[in-house]
RNA sequence: GGCCCCAUGGUCAAGCGGUUAAGACGACGGCCUCUCACGCCGUAAUCAUGAGUUCGAUUCUCAUUGGGGUCACCA
């Protein structure tokens, strides 16, 4: 058959030559050893947790080389796209301050090496595959979806491999003529690799998180341009990262399968095979069992999730730094307040097992994340997550920000941070009883002493509270209250024989703890009482003492 | 089913031929303490199984088992 007239045929409209395209992308000029990443996802609309724990990876290795990581959008499946797809995955990248070097944008494309948007180069895949027709390497085939459907079929009974290789790559045979007719006739047709592999054969690939392995060759004649003209994903993918000059291709572990493929694309080509890193699912706990974690059932994936949870940004990525280099844990202990991007990323470090999602662990991260922020950034970040998802929230911040700093400052800083908060939902609740909105006072948590008595000790309290006085001499009057009523103010002597006391000096400050603050525990209740002012305390003594 | 990947406590994991098998989360107990939070101390809990290599295997090899992935004109 001549080939070269079969191509001719089959791409009229495609008169530029692969050498003309390679022209147009010249290497790149960086530095030794830079890494040059991509993050391309397909424009669904949806991003989720594995997304970020992958673009991390490629970020991370990009800028720790000063090399490029850029953005290029998949969008060769019309079927799954989204409007406003791409604003999306702009938005979450922005916001997780992962920023791209070059690539798609909502404007247009930004960089030498595009465009950007797979769609828009279909003339370029088509030059490639028109150069594999005229080498004999592709061929167009005409099998139906139903014909497909009935090979595999054919295949499961004789237990055969399934797919379309050696035999049942019909295709293969047609003459030209055959194919003529076929056109002509309207057929829809797609263009196929005349694969070369031999299962037999073995091809070697050192992975750098999965390490040295050897996979069967391929001998799949996989689709290269859909019967629109669009390339599959293994297509754009060899002729893509080819000519963007990506060096290193993140992706997950799923894309091992077809590997194979993609090596033996870029061999045939004559293209550079780039290092892989093919990265470990994130899984879930199911019932018994482990299970990739999947975005229809579980709303941890998605990122919108965090948001709303009120998971700051940089405690999320905390924790997929600790999944992806263990160490990373260590080096935070070590460098509290360093830079996350200080920490030297390695692939060497990174796990090649799965690891199960842990929203206790997440949780944790998070809590310590949150305790080493300053007050007002705490308040900044409050702010924006309250105004989305607690309104009444937001406003009474708002109000008064120098008020609600005062409060987010208590504890704050030092050696020994308190770890109050986990999430910004936890901060209502632990915050709450500091406006009078929010204050929804528990009396039923005094302790189990005479009501008598308990209003007594709040009136008292209550004529005498000095706010001038510093938390020693705070402490050291509510002590001197103890006698008065049978309490001690000395925990070991009443530890030594409970019963010989009314009651101690604990026991006190929960009385007036729970009339000020309307639970059993605050951050100390001298500081509490200062924030609060005199006049309020002494209301809310009085206010207790009455309905007790 | 074929092929591929993976395998240390409940979870994340260190380890890379000889260790009392780190550490973190979680659980439990205690200390500190006006409560809580923090912090500190401690307890329980792991090398899936079977062969082989070796003086010696958690570590290397091979099976088995288990888990995961993949076999589209989706990525």
């Amino acid at each position: 058959m001549d080939y070269q007239a079969l191509a001719a045929y089959l791409f009229p409209h495609i008169t530029t030559t692969p050498e003309e395209i390679e022209a147009r992308y010249p290497a790149r000029t960086l530095k030794e050893g830079a890494k040059v990443t991509r993050m391309a996802p397909s424009p669904t609309g949806f991003m989720h947790l594995g997304n970020l724990y992958g673009a991390l990876v490629d970020e991370r290795l990009a800028h720790q080389s000063d090399g490029v990581f850029y953005l290029r959008i998949e969008d060769t499946d019309q079927k799954r796209e989204v409007p406003g797809g791409v604003q999306t995955i702009l938005e979450v990248f922005k916001r997780f301050g992962l920023p791209f070097d070059e690539g798609a944008t909502l404007e247009g494309d930004n960089g030498q090496y595009g465009p950007y948007r797979q769609r828009q180069r279909a003339a370029i895949y088509q030059t490639f595959a028109k150069e594999l027709v005229a080498r004999g390497l592709a061929y167009p085939d005409f099998t139906t979806e139903e014909e497909l459907a009935e090979m595999h079929k054919l295949q499961e009974e004789r237990k055969e491999n399934f797919g379309y290789y050696g035999a049942y790559a019909v295709g293969r045979n047609l003459t030209f003529e055959e194919i003529q007719a076929k056109i002509e006739a309207g057929q829809p047709y797609v263009i196929r690799f005349r694969s070369p592999g031999d299962p037999a054969k073995k091809v070697y690939h050192t992975d750098l998180v999965k390490g040295k392995m050897e996979l069967p060759e391929n001998d799949q004649d996989v689709v290269l341009l859909k019967s629109d003209g669009i390339p599959t994903y293994h297509f754009a993918h060899v002729v893509d990262d080819h000519l963007m000059g990506t060096t290193h291709v993140v992706r997950g572990e799923e894309w091992l399968a077809t590997l194979p493929i993609h090596l033996q694309l870029f061999d045939t080509m004559g293209w550079k095979r780039p290092k892989y890193i093919h990265t470990a699912q994130l899984m879930k706990m199911d019932g018994g069992s482990k299970r990739k974690l999947s975005k229809r059932k579980d709303p941890e994936l998605a990122l919108d999730y965090y948001f709303e949870a009120g998971v700051p940004v940089p405690a999320v990525l905390e924790y997929l730094m600790i999944l992806l280099n263990s160490n990373f844990e260590e080096w935070r202990l070590a460098n509290p307040m360093a830079d996350r991007n200080s920490f030297p990323f390695n692939t060497k470090k990174m796990s090649s097992s799965g690891a199960l999602f842990d929203i206790d662990k997440l949780h944790d991260v998070s809590r310590n994340v949150i305790s080493r922020m300053s007050a007002d950034e705490v308040y900044d970040y409050i702010v924006t997550w309250a105004k989305d998802f607690d309104p009444e929230l937001f406003a009474a911040l708002e109000a008064d920000p120098a008020y609600a700093k005062a409060i987010l400052s208590i504890g704050r800083g030092g050696k020994k941070p308190r770890k109050d908060i986990g999430t910004w939902k936890d901060v209502r609740g632990y915050i709450g009883f500091f406006y009078d909105d929010f204050f929804t006072p528990d009396y039923s948590k005094m302790p189990d002493k005479d009501p008598a008595q308990i209003r007594a000790i709040l009136e008292d309290y209550a004529a005498q509270y000095d706010d001038t006085e510093d938390a020693s001499a705070w402490f050291e009057r509510i002590k001197a209250m103890c006698p008065k009523y049978g309490y001690t103010a000395n925990m070991k002597e009443y530890k030594q024989d409970p019963t010989a006391f009314a009651g101690n000096v604990a026991d006190l400050s929960t009385i007036l703890r729970v009339a000020v603050t309307g639970r059993e525990n605050s951050p100390e209740l001298e500081v509490v009482m200062k924030l609060l002012g005199k006049d309020r305390v002494i209301k809310r003594l009085i206010e207790a003492s009455k309905l007790v």
